[in-house]
DNA sequence: TACAATTGTTAGACATGTCTAACAATTATG
DNA sequence: CATAATTGTTAGACATGTCTAACAATTGTA
């Protein structure tokens, strides 16, 4: 029984190389088979070998020893995984205040399994949070306190409770 | 050049594998391949395959169509795993606003991802929402109003801001 | 321009995790 | 309790994606 799905969605390893490669393209640069294996923490014969499969499925055109390129399929995909990028980035970085390189790390990981409605939500999430300074700061600053201490702050209950530790 | 780190970190798929074991047996109940292999959509040959690893690193003690238990470290695992499970669901659940299938879907991939720093950060997060009920409120509302109408409440902005589409 | 250094490719090994087909053990039932 | 149904295992194929080793092309430079 062999899957009979579109066979349109790429593996996180296909979805890297895309991304890497439209990063490394920005503004016409010209990009090396070198640099997508520093980039990626592969070995050259690993992208090689990834480039043969994405040209055969026409995302990526590239000629022995010559150029690397997106075809404009191929750049839709790459747009997309770097908008599921960035977005996880500034949720990670801004929202939850982790550190700039671990939220890259699980940007990373994350971008390829995240479904089309949770991006959606979180990238809103996020927006919301930095576009609403009553909100957010409210919000933020409340949040930031439990993070600190442990505990709630004081005007979090719409009683006054009494509950204290 | 051989990896060298301490090889304690299990692939996704024998997270899966672990979890789905620690689930069926809440309560003591008896584990069987058939039923680990239906809970993960998998054929029966997998699942023979994956507890035959899983017994070689003593996480789990199998014997030949007998009984499947997790040792005590592979217990430790599962555990581990299924908060973090959990976390993930109330945050698209409860935070986001997601449905429970999605939110479960996302939680199932993204368990296996993320850094321990984002997951308790995530997991402090769900709790500040879910027990500061006049931070989240206000929090929540305008959230969601935004989510409804694509555009910032009123009471958003510090300053009584003009911008309005 | 010839040679050296660098970059890229090919071939093939290997690890992981899946599957099907065939067979074996266990369990249920007439 | 004998046989049928179910469950589980083994063997081995296959897909993906990585690697090393060897070789080939390109580029830089004396």
């Amino acid at each position: 029984m062999v899957k009979q799905e579109a066979q349109r969605e790429q593996t996180a390893s296909m979805e890297d190389y895309l991304e890497a490669i439209a990063n490394l393209g920005e503004g016409r640069k010209v990009v090396r088979v070198k640099q997508i294996s520093e980039m990626l923490g592969v070995k050259m014969p690993s992208v090689t070998s990834a480039l043969k499969k994405l040209s055969e499925q026409e995302l990526v055109e590239h000629e022995r020893y010559g150029h690397i390129k997106l075809t404009p399929e191929g750049n839709k995909v790459a747009r997309d995984v770097i908008r599921r990028h960035k977005a996880l980035t500034r949720f990670f970085g801004q929202a939850l205040g982790i550190n700039e390189e671990t939220a890259e790390e699980d940007a990373c990981k994350i971008e390829h399994v995240i479904s089309s409605l949770s991006m959606e939500r979180l990238a809103k999430f996020v927006e919301f949070i930095e576009a609403c300074p009553l909100g957010s700061a409210n919000f933020s600053s409340r949040y930031e306190y439990y993070l600190e201490h442990g505990e709630l702050p004081q005007d979090c209950s719409k009683r006054s409770v009494s509950k204290r530790k």
